[in-house]
DNA sequence: TTTTGTTGTCAACGCCTGTTGACTATGTTC
DNA sequence: GAACATAGTCAACAGGCGTTGACAACAAAA
């Protein structure tokens, strides 16, 4: 055997890259094959296709803790903290959001991992569970558009902040969409 | 002469349409030209090239209003409803907003215009002006984060939120980041 | 050693893209 | 009516794309 996961890994993680880097249609398969060093038909014969690759390469787990462990005062913050974490560590996140704006199959995948991962693991926190829903939903608001405006557009005041300034000004907001009186 | 005009304000119309629902690389000249009614090559002479046509479709003014003439209290309130009126009535946003996350031109278009047009409008209501631009670019994370979810993956909790419980959600936390303690 | 199955390469196909230059039609001006 | 500029069409180009099927190299089983 001539490595077959080593490769299907590589090809994964130039997938990755490339995703993220330039969204969907603008990642080649080419340019993916050629940075894991091996020719673009390889690349077919593993995943199939183009679309599947993205599938494969947008898998990931959120790994969102127990919130139910954490003091009820600090939830916003656990949060903050751990979203930034994963959107730090891992390209998945980038790919799937910049795909998700014009890739149909990536904005499904999007909405499920809010629906199986988020809303599970969130929406618990809540008093009262008839607003419990619309909680969650404006807490993806305020993360989603902080990833954007960070990692994906770069607006310069925005990069500028450091970790615990990210965390010390959205906490609040979370705490209160989470947990906070309706308005 | 057989209306120069109306059939540049028809193509516009049409690249809006198609840059907003597609993105920049999927929204092709011929499938613009055809709604438009007219022949590929025309567009091209209109507007020398795809880029140019998308720089001049995404070309647009967020009509701001003079926020130093409303009541301080009512800032959150006023800014969230002006955002969703210009969100809905102008597919110009979605169409740089969907293409920004993928194409270069778009996103300096994006970051031109929270330099030239947020920044200025909205800086001065900070109190303090050492974190000014910290605190608008914490208001476009919001902004922005609340369009991505609602018009872009339309995520089905805020999708269902109306026009009132959006504007009495995201005020308050506009108005915390704007004029709100340093926390 | 031969066979067999897997890992990888090569060259090409068909399609769609942005873009171009030659051409036609129509309205305006002398 | 002739000359001309403008508005619009047509057919084709060159290039990149995802995808395919035939072939080569190699490792393991016979």
């Amino acid at each position: 055997m001539r490595q077959k996961g080593k490769t299907k890994a590589r090809i994964l993680a130039a997938a990755r890259k490339h995703f993220a880097a330039s969204g969907y249609e603008r990642a080649t398969i080419r340019a993916i094959a050629a940075e894991a060093g091996i020719d673009p038909a390889l690349v077919m014969r593993y995943f199939g296709n183009k679309e599947k690759l993205f599938a494969a390469a947008a898998e990931f787990d959120l790994r969102l803790p127990d919130l139910a462990a954490v003091p009820r005062g600090t939830v916003g913050s656990v949060l903050v903290g751990h979203f930034l974490d994963r959107w730090e560590s891992d390209d998945s996140l980038q790919a799937l959001l910049r795909a998700a704006v014009s890739h149909r199959v990536a904005v499904a995948r999007l909405r499920a991992i809010f629906a199986t991962q988020v809303m599970p693991a969130v929406a618990p926190l809540c008093k009262d569970r008839a607003t419990a829903a619309t909680r969650v939903g404006l807490v993806a608001t305020q993360m989603l558009g902080m990833a954007l405006c960070r990692y994906v557009l770069r607006l310069p005041p925005v990069v500028a902040l450091d970790r615990a300034a990210v965390i010390s000004w959205l906490a609040p907001t979370i705490q209160r969409y989470l947990i906070g009186a309706k308005t």
